[in-house]
RNA sequence: GCCCUCAUAGCUCAAUUGGAUAGAGCGUUUGCUUGCGGAGCAAAAGGUUGGGGAUUCGAAUUCCUCUGAGGGCACCA
């Protein structure tokens, strides 16, 4: 917003640093961390301590720099789009022009829409794997957060300049498929699915696995089964088509509910072959050794790359020759690359899987591939049952995500038919839809990706607070301020009263969007976004009670009505980016 | 045994990536509606940032060490 001004300082600045013959490094500008107050700051210790000791001599290095500061302060010609400037305590602070700063900022609000804070473009294609479900398996909250923070992470990237592909790779093979089939075989054949889908394939595969376990003779026929499929057999491969299209009929209703969509499907099956052919050039070129029927086909990391109890061992091809995960992840990670192209090829899967994940990289890296560097594991911790329980299909501790989001959505519908009870049905059941998942979303995103999210009922059905509906709200009553001053947003106008704190605050929030979209987008972390949607939303709550819109004489009027319009438009910004809705009304 | 995370207010989490006075929410106590929506606002109480050391002008943040919790380490995904 300020960048051409800010360039003539540093001009300045550098300037004044050769004349009096300072080290002048890079200049590092941050915001003046006091509310109430507009501009950039760069503190000047660093630059003191620097000059001391290149010149031997020994100084109280807080009272040089504050000379130093005072020095350029003093020496300083700003523009008009500056008010002053001031040294203290070896920051150099400078103040913004109040006028000229709130009128660019909401200007820049208002006229780029829903595009405020997005970033040119960085010509970067960036491929995201997210999701990952296992067909025939259930979809648990646990598997929530990796879908809603992979989700918002596309978002950000996207919203960022990066050219974003969304891919969802589906575990539609592999040996709990084949388990699955076993007991569907054995004591479902002909059954059909009934209710909700992805519910009774995984009962079906919670009951697969405790007769795996029970039964003795189990373990060998799931085997058989799997040669079986290895060998195509037309009665395996036909009941495996029918049943997996089940999970995946499934999968699409969740995925329309989370409102989520992807570009890409992959799936392991069409990489099981192509992966076996990667196992045998691994052993062609002596990078895996090959001991089967004895052993299964490993590649020895840390003897190959000299280290010691770092990489291990990655089994790559089953002692019978059937695929494990490695032997198709292996293949879709090249073929990523040479269908799309990449920049960079990101994996959101869960923490636990880091060593694994280092293993396929290095193992790519061993076969020649240069990307693999541009390879990344987007690591985030689990989501647990209090009493640090995690959730399993098989110990049956798991917490549906459709008896959550019809729980979340019960409450919310509820507390919409008290504030609201005039709307139609339709509109408060859309909007209780919005409330629910909002909350749901916010909670796993507005904590970072490496803590563990604890589920607990009342927690995630919690609506007050630093929670989505919160944010949600402030955006409706910036609405219904706007429906009621008839809709219109006011022509661009100067600034012609004195801005009250709360005012300042809340601008200064706005405008800090473009920058957090960034550092979000760099480092992979919505939790920058949820907070700053949280700050924007209290400072608009404070805005509300401090400041009347409506009943001010009008050019105050016309300006505040434009500041609850972009306040309203950036927390709708902001929450789409973490895939949340902001109703009209709630 | 080796490796990876995490530890901040009673609880759940932040902290502009090494900067100025460590901030929110929940919970507790107390106020605010003849004002644009009270799913709101304000105030109070609550802290030796797990312990110790080092680097630095400056450390919740970097390094070392100890303690505690969780996770991973050959044919699950």
């Amino acid at each position: 917003m300020f960048e051409s001004e800010q360039k003539r300082i540093e001009t300045q600045i550098r300037a004044y640093c050769e004349a009096h013959d300072l080290p002048v490094g890079d200049i590092s500008w941050s915001w003046i961390p006091f509310s109430g107050n507009w501009g950039i700051s760069a503190s000047f210790f660093q630059l003191a301590a620097d000059d001391s000791r290149a010149k031997g001599l020994k100084v109280n290095v807080p009272q040089r720099a504050q000379e130093i500061t005072h020095g350029i302060a003093k020496n300083l010609e700003l523009s008009e789009a500056f008010e002053r400037v001031e040294a203290v305590k070896g920051y150099l602070n400078i103040y913004f022009s109040n006028k000229i700063y709130a009128m660019r900022i909401i200007d820049a609000v208002l006229s780029e829409k829903e595009r405020y804070g997005r970033g040119k473009s960085s010509g970067q294609r960036v491929m995201m794997e997210f999701s990952q479900p296992n067909t025939h398996k259930a979809f648990h909250v646990g598997h929530l957060r990796n879908v809603i923070l992979g989700n918002a992470v596309c978002n950000i990237l996207d919203s960022a300049g990066h050219d974003v592909i969304r891919a969802n790779y589906l575990g539609d093979i592999g040996l709990h498929v084949i388990k699955w089939m076993w007991c569907y075989l054995k004591y479902h054949n002909g059954e059909m699915p009934s209710g909700d889908i992805t519910r009774w394939m995984g009962d079906l595969y919670a009951e697969a696995s405790r007769r795996h376990e029970d039964e003795p003779d189990a373990e060998g026929e799931i085997r058989a089964l799997f040669a079986r499929w290895d060998r195509r057999d037309p009665d395996v491969v036909a009941l495996w088509e029918r049943t997996r299209q089940w999970s995946l009929d499934g999968f699409d209703e969740i995925y329309r509910t989370l409102n989520v969509k992807f570009d890409h499907l992959y799936f392991e099956s069409e990489v099981e072959d192509s992966g076996k052919e990667i196992v045998d050039e691994l052993i062609a070129k002596g990078l895996a050794v090959d001991e089967r029927p004895e052993n299964p086909v490993v590649v020895k990391l840390d003897e190959l790359c000299g280290t010691k109890e770092k990489y291990r061992v990655l089994v790559v091809l089953r002692s019978d020759g059937t695929s494990l995960y490695a032997t198709k992840d292996l293949s879709l990670a090249i073929r990523k690359f040479e269908e799309f192209h990449l920049d960079r090829s990101i994996y959101v899967i869960d923490v636990r899987q880091s060593l694994y994940m280092q293993q396929i990289f290095k193992t790519l890296e061993l076969m020649g591939y240069p990307w693999t560097k541009n390879c990344y594991h987007l690591a985030y911790e689990i989501v647990n049952l209090p009493g640090n329980v995690t959730m399993s299909s098989r110990d049956g501790t798991v917490v549906f995500l459709q008896d959550l989001l019809d729980e979340a959505t019960a409450r919310a519908l509820k507390i919409v038919e008290e504030k609201n009870p005039d709307l139609e049905s339709e509109t408060k059941q859309s909007i209780a839809h919005k409330v629910a998942l909002g909350a749901l979303k916010y909670s796993m995103l507005s904590r970072d990706n490496t803590k563990i999210v604890t589920f607990d009922w009342e927690a995630a059905l919690d609506f007050n607070g630093q929670a989505a509906p919160y944010i949600q709200y402030a955006g409706v009553r910036a609405n219904s301020i706007l429906r009621k001053a008839g809709g219109v947003i006011p022509e661009p106008l100067a600034l012609e009263y004195e801005l009250t704190a709360v005012e300042v605050e809340l601008i200064d929030l706005i405008s800090r969007v473009p920058k957090e979209i960034q550092r979000a987008a760099a480092e992979q972390k919505p939790l920058f976004i949820a907070n700053l949607a949280f700050d924007i939303a209290q400072a608009f709550n404070n805005f509300y009670r401090q400041c009347p819109v409506i009943q001010a004489e009008p050019q105050v009027r016309d300006f505040r009505l434009r500041l609850a319009t972009a306040s309203r438009q950036a927390i709708v910004n902001c929450l789409a980016l973490l895939g949340i809705e902001t109703p009209e009304v709630m």
